[in-house]
DNA sequence: TTGTACGCGTTATCAA
DNA sequence: TTGATAACGCGTACAA
């Protein structure tokens, strides 16, 4: 009312016939508030739709606060780097903007580790925690305890349904599935007879399946819905990842020996490893070859065009909307959506970024 | 670390041995500061590593800036509502953030009603101007008088090069055009014999013409520098877009007649009138169909298949960097990039957003 | 249970 | 050319 701006709650207090201290109080539910001097303030806020001044809040208030970050230990250009990029890059933002917020880094290789890091979470003073949960059995155990312990929580990147977490923020694998599906289809059409399809899950031994597994599973279901399953012929290849070119090159040579196929989906984000292998045997005709993440090695290999196409869903920005969403939860009780689900990106070399 | 975290405009005075209003001076320019103590405050805040506090500044300032935003004027459903769509966002967030910004519309739908308008924003006490450069002439007329006038102004969708623009905010669409040349080739390259592929300029008369010419360039130099002219036949077809279904329907209905393109593109962001024609014809088989653009009837038709791929430059979020980047630079006189170039999101109906 | 007063970092005004 | 000081809206400790 006041210049035509916002009110303030100066202007309710005003209204209500109290100080600012009282409404203050309700405001952040700190009790100690007649229940009608209670009611008439929260009616007033209602009434004049105050929305407080983020600017001013952050500015009086000098909380800080330490997040906590769970998440699987990697080497440089892997795929969980570009989470953490995002992370880093949210922290960095929030912090210069007066937030004074700090995070705790914790990474895991094995099931014990995770739970093990989880647990010291909760000992330590940690506002907030940003996970990914490993396997079922341990996050669900993990979980339960920060919930004991009243510790908030947001999973990123694949989701444990039915979880009290703030939110989930990631990607739908099986749309991943569908939309890889939709991709060999149309672009194996035309080719005359029966086509073959590899699929590979080329992955580190007990790690990640699920999703994996579940982007299979949508890509099945393509074709199943469509009645193009006597068009193709699919093979399902799990494939351990070693970390090493050399073993791939050999299971890769073996499966050529068999056959030359049209098409090769690689479920993980290890496509390069695939792409290498194919550049060093030269299958004539070259099998169409489709993968996902935009890892450094992975865009290399679409730009020469090994790789034909990637699908990602905006690793980068999961980590960032992350911490912003436990940022916003933390300090201004904001209510977070429940699932923050990301976009899926299809590129070529035509549009890769950069 | 609690009081040592940030470094203040008062750090910066006592280090200085001046007061804080003198440092303020030299950080705004607003001159009157002896060159000496000017250096010194320079230096030490180069030193210091400066940083202003986001927040205060916004809560002490009392500025009120209004933006005009100068767009050609569209109905509901069509392409500029998007970026519009995200004007508004960005003005919502920021007014909600505590900054009063205040946005002008102006919209035209013709050269002499477009230079009118930006007459309009130079009389009228306007902060900050965002634009649609519609013809080559008129734009570079208006924004000669924006500079002699000293009214900032960013450039949106589409770029004259060589203004002196605070950003360009928009897309390439040389690349759109590879890109769907890409995809183009790469579904239609197993079927035998000659391929025919239409492309198809449907827009309003002398308007726009300059990127959709330049996606059609960016289409055939695919095709040429992949030395594929032999394989493939065009025949680029320039339909005047009255907005009316029936008067599409003639024109496809006499193409058909002519014979059954294997692909077509549509270079504007109406491939819907297209679509509907072929679901009126079904010529069979059906052509690919490839076009522009998430706008909600071209979105309804991938739903149901009739159009196959569609190709997107983040239009919603051109309005908003362009809203967020005029206030930066406004308010803060941060330095903007130069030119922000959108990514090329590729659309099918199996990763459809929502 | 309620009210008051100070501080957060910056802008902007006025007096020196 | 400079310095002191009152806002800005909110959080909070302390007084009443």
């Amino acid at each position: 009312m006041k210049n035509g701006r916002h009110i303030r709650i100066k202007d309710i207090a005003e209204k209500a016939g109290c100080s600012i201290g009282t409404v203050d109080r309700v405001i952040h539910n700190r009790g100690k508030v007649a229940e009608p001097v209670r009611q008439r303030i929260l009616r007033i806020i209602k009434e004049l739709d105050y929305k407080p001044n983020v600017n001013a809040r952050v500015l009086a208030s000098k909380q800080a606060l330490t997040l906590g970050i769970l998440l699987p230990s990697y080497k440089k250009g892997e795929y969980w780097e570009l989470p953490c990029l995002g992370i880093s890059e949210a922290m960095e933002r929030y912090n210069e903007q007066g937030y004074n917020i700090e995070a705790r880094w914790f990474t895991y290789n094995s099931p014990e580790k995770f739970h093990q890091a989880g647990m010291k979470m909760i000992t330590d003073e940690i506002d907030g925690i940003i996970l990914n949960p490993a396997t079922y059995k341990e996050s669900v155990r993990l979980v339960r305890s920060f919930f004991q312990n009243n510790k908030p929580f947001i999973l990123i990147d694949s989701d444990i349904h039915g979880t009290p977490s703030l939110s989930f923020i990631g990607k739908d694998p099986v749309q991943s599935g569908l939309t890889v599906a939709k991709l060999i289809h149309q672009l194996t059409r035309h080719i005359t007879g029966n086509k073959s399809v590899w699929i590979i899950n080329l992955s580190i031994p007990s790690n990640q399946n699920y999703a994996l597994l579940a982007r299979e599973i949508g890509f099945m279901s393509y074709f199943a819905d469509k009645q193009l399953r006597d068009d193709y012929s699919f093979q399902s290849i799990d494939m351990d990842d070693t970390g090493t070119q050399k073993v791939v090159d050999e299971q890769i040579g073996k499966l050529l020996a068999t056959g030359n196929p049209h098409a090769i989906y690689v479920t993980g984000s290890r496509v390069h490893n695939i792409a290498d292998s194919l550049k060093k045997f030269k299958p004539d005709p070259k099998p169409l070859l489709i993968g996902h993440d935009l890892i450094h090695k992975n865009m290399e290999r679409v730009k020469d065009e090994t790789i034909d196409f990637l699908i990602e869903e905006e690793a980068r920005r999961q980590g960032y909307l992350a911490v912003e969403s436990m940022i916003r939860s933390l300090t201004y009780k904001e209510v977070i959506q429940k699932k923050q689900m990301m976009n899926l990106m299809i590129y070529t070399r035509e549009n890769l970024p950069l």
